[in-house]
DNA sequence: AAGGCTTCTGGACAACTGTCAAGACTTTCC
DNA sequence: GGAAAGTCTTGACAGTTGTCCAGAAGCCTT
């Protein structure tokens, strides 16, 4: 039984709030750090170097070194699909929201570049570390989530059709972002202006223009040529 | 100056030969520790004991560990590449190619998964790790190149016109890639399936019929040296 | 002021890490 | 055979790790 399970039934609400609002502090230090060091060379003492206390507090509100990294997976989540669901609901055009997803791409990767190299970093760690999995696959799944978003409401707005499934979409963009991410982090110069371009030229191929009935393969594959080609014309 | 710089001027070629033999031997072993326990945990003792010799003779082959690791990914990108090219010359359709491609991919998900898993985990430690970055980059273009090699014949074969330029052919497969790894080693019984059907429905959406209905031979080509442009600037 | 919680510190522990060096064993060569 | 070079083992080292714990410090009620 953990220590906040054991003081929920005794002590008051406003006690619990501190207990997890120190919590809460706590895992921002642990996250800054994994960011910094990665997963592999972050220790709980270098967490806590990290935040205004000692070592010993992190047992004191976490059980293990486990139960702290997979609490800011958890807490890392809330922090990363909220940004991008602003750009869905006020964007008026397909070309639009194309334009603002594919900008948000590159200002995450430009602002928060370690954040999302801790990502891909205990996402990998999952592979590996099977207790993180099951948090890992729930972040993953918001984020194809929030990607299926944007799709389709560029669908909806171009009065389109998509033709890919939410699992591919989002596969796609995320191939594309560690790419980038990669590149960006090897010193490329041109890796934001790549993301911005390829997201831009992805996203028309993702879509046919609707037709009455069922689409030909052959014409939904002119159709996204040629509205690729106006697009970028 | 490494042990094997020292060694070449002064003895004869066998035993440099036996030397290299050997360093390819435990870096056998390391691979296959680093594949089962994922980087973070993998030790010079724990690699030690999955070979034949002592933790000590590690330092007498490598300079440090991440002399170490580094020679692991290297020899790495050698088993890595090779499958997919003789698909490539294999295959007489469009259809055939496309086939054996998705085929290539769900065997080596099964078959070398762990493998794989390693391959995402030091492409992760890479992001942190700048000993390794080189390494990592190269294997990734390499596997890029691949990538391209196939779906330039899949263009070839079906008398058509790829739409995609080679980073994001490649950043797309390997997104599906990863994405299938991770529902695989999660336990997930259509990964497999999903993979194939995944790259199979993907796969055509890359290209289109090219229209004046003779292929110009330098379009690809182009196309090409252009991306390769890009990336390098 | 006193006592009982909660919170936090800092030290201790055993286990583990990369690295190294002294020496033993093996092979090669004169 | 014997010296020299190459190969490998073993033990040690200094440092780090996660974990635990005794107790100090703060806070609140009585």
């Amino acid at each position: 039984m953990t220590k906040a399970a054991e003081r929920i039934d005794r002590v008051s609400r406003s006690q619990v709030d501190k207990f997890e609002e120190r919590r809460k502090t706590l895992a921002d230090a642990a996250i800054q750090t994994l960011s910094e060091l990665g997963y592999a060379r972050t220790s709980l003492r270098e967490i806590a170097q990290n935040s205004a206390f000692s070592h010993g507090v992190l047992h004191y509100y976490f059980r293990d070194k486990v139960d702290l990294i997979t609490y800011c997976v958890r807490q890392y989540k809330a922090h990363c699909v909220q940004r991008y669901d602003q750009i869905v609901a006020t964007a008026r055009t397909g070309d639009a929201l194309a334009q603002g997803f594919a900008e948000g791409l590159v200002q995450t990767l430009r602002d928060e570049a370690l954040m999302h190299r801790l990502w891909y970093d205990l996402r990998s760690q999952s592979l590996f570390e099977e207790s993180f999995r099951a948090d890992v696959l729930e972040i993953d799944q918001s984020l194809e989530r929030m990607i299926w978003r944007i799709v389709s409401r560029f669908a909806e707005l171009g009065d389109a059709r998509l033709v890919v499934p939410s699992p591919v979409a989002y596969a796609m963009f995320d191939g594309l972002f560690q790419q980038a991410l990669l590149h960006y982090l090897s010193g490329s110069g041109s890796a934001l202006a790549d993301l911005r371009e390829r997201v831009l030229q992805l996203l028309p191929h993702l879509v046919c223009p609707s037709q009455s009935g069922t689409t030909q393969p052959g014409a939904r594959l002119v159709a996204a040529h040629q509205q690729r080609a106006s697009h970028s014309a």
